[in-house]
DNA sequence: GGTGGCATCTTGTCAATGACAAGATTAGGA
DNA sequence: TCCTAATCTTGTCATTGACAAGATGCCACC
């Protein structure tokens, strides 16, 4: 709300956190600095301060914003769970800046209220595509395995951990590897212990 | 090597860090500080300048070293695809400080020789199992499947966005996750584009 | 139209940190 | 014994996060 109209500087807030999505692109989450956001928008070294609290307070706001984004991803991909997994590690890609901070919880207040809905509905955008597929008779294992298998591609593409014949195109590659989880599991018991 | 006979403080290089993998389990890598460190092990806050050159310097031995454990768990786990993932998660939330250090590049000096070479260690390890237990025709994609999911896991535990039902015991619920994973794929064609 | 209140932003400051330089101390071999 | 190099210390500087106090301009209200 309240357009760009910049005179008491306009939408300051806005601006700290488009920045701080460039400088985490360029630098990782950790070495962002709150006065290096001040210079990039023109304001003083404090100004961050009054709209987020503290560094805490700006990664909190982008986490929240970025599992909304990735809720509205999964949503988008439909209820086929291998294109919701695809959809699932090109949003990693494609917002890394996001999906760096949203799983760094010592990066944020975790117990923030709206962070903590926003997970949630992320949540229930994940589950709805297994739930919906059927899979076995433990939603809750499939579900997981799913999001483990998405996760870690691409937190792996991310931290560059992948060979290089992997290729350049994640979600080539990420449809080829997410295709070897079935949602049937082989009839291997549990075995509780 | 040379005991820990402490004189000119006699192993300062080893007690930095072990006092590293304590301080990292408490407040996480970012936030290690190296004059914590210096103070832990009682001696000048430029101390560990002199033996790992900068912070990341240290990180890279870390690194380094928790690649060269994890391809010894993941060798005595034996050739058992889910006994081998299952010993991955385990190693992650076991030794949380090392391998939260060994996946983020932006920590350490990624062209570090020795480092380079004990990833390639741990990554021969992985794949070993994959293998030998002959899976599809493509092993690529499989080992990769295999990693991704249990990386993810262990990964998805560790930043404590797991829901509550998973359960306390993270090799219980990593068994039955990791068993959705089955070597052969359902005949759905890779469909290059 | 004027005025007061408040959100917004600035200036100033402090402790902590990483990194570097230069010097002191000690081990261990020549 | 002496000397050289490794090891560790002291001192310093720029950067940063956080906080306090003050300045500025917008807006509602009269």
């Amino acid at each position: 709300m309240t357009e760009t109209r910049a005179y008491h500087h306009g939408d300051l807030r806005r601006a700290l956190l488009t920045a701080a999505l460039e400088a985490i692109e360029e630098v990782g989450p950790t070495a962002l600095s709150l006065r290096d956001l001040a210079r990039r928008a023109g304001v003083s070294h404090a100004a961050p301060t009054h709209h987020f609290g503290d560094k805490a307070g700006l990664l909190t706001v982008l986490a929240t914003e970025g599992f909304d984004r990735l809720a509205q991803a999964l949503v988008a991909a439909g209820d086929d769970l291998l294109t919701a997994g695809v959809a699932y590690v090109d949003f990693a890609v494609a917002h890394r800046a996001y999906f760096e901070v949203m799983f760094r919880p010592e990066l944020h207040r975790v117990d923030d209220p709206e962070l903590t809905a926003a997970r949630e509905r992320a949540g229930v955008a994940l589950r709805s595509g297994v739930a919906a597929r059927g899979a076995s008779d433990d939603t809750d294992r499939d579900s997981l395995a799913a999001w483990s298998i998405a996760h870690g591609f691409a937190t792996l593409w991310l931290a560059g951990a992948l060979p290089e014949r992997v290729g350049e195109d994640p979600r080539k590659a990420a449809r080829e590897v997410l295709a070897r989880l079935t949602p049937n599991p082989s009839p291997t018991p549990p075995r509780p212990r």
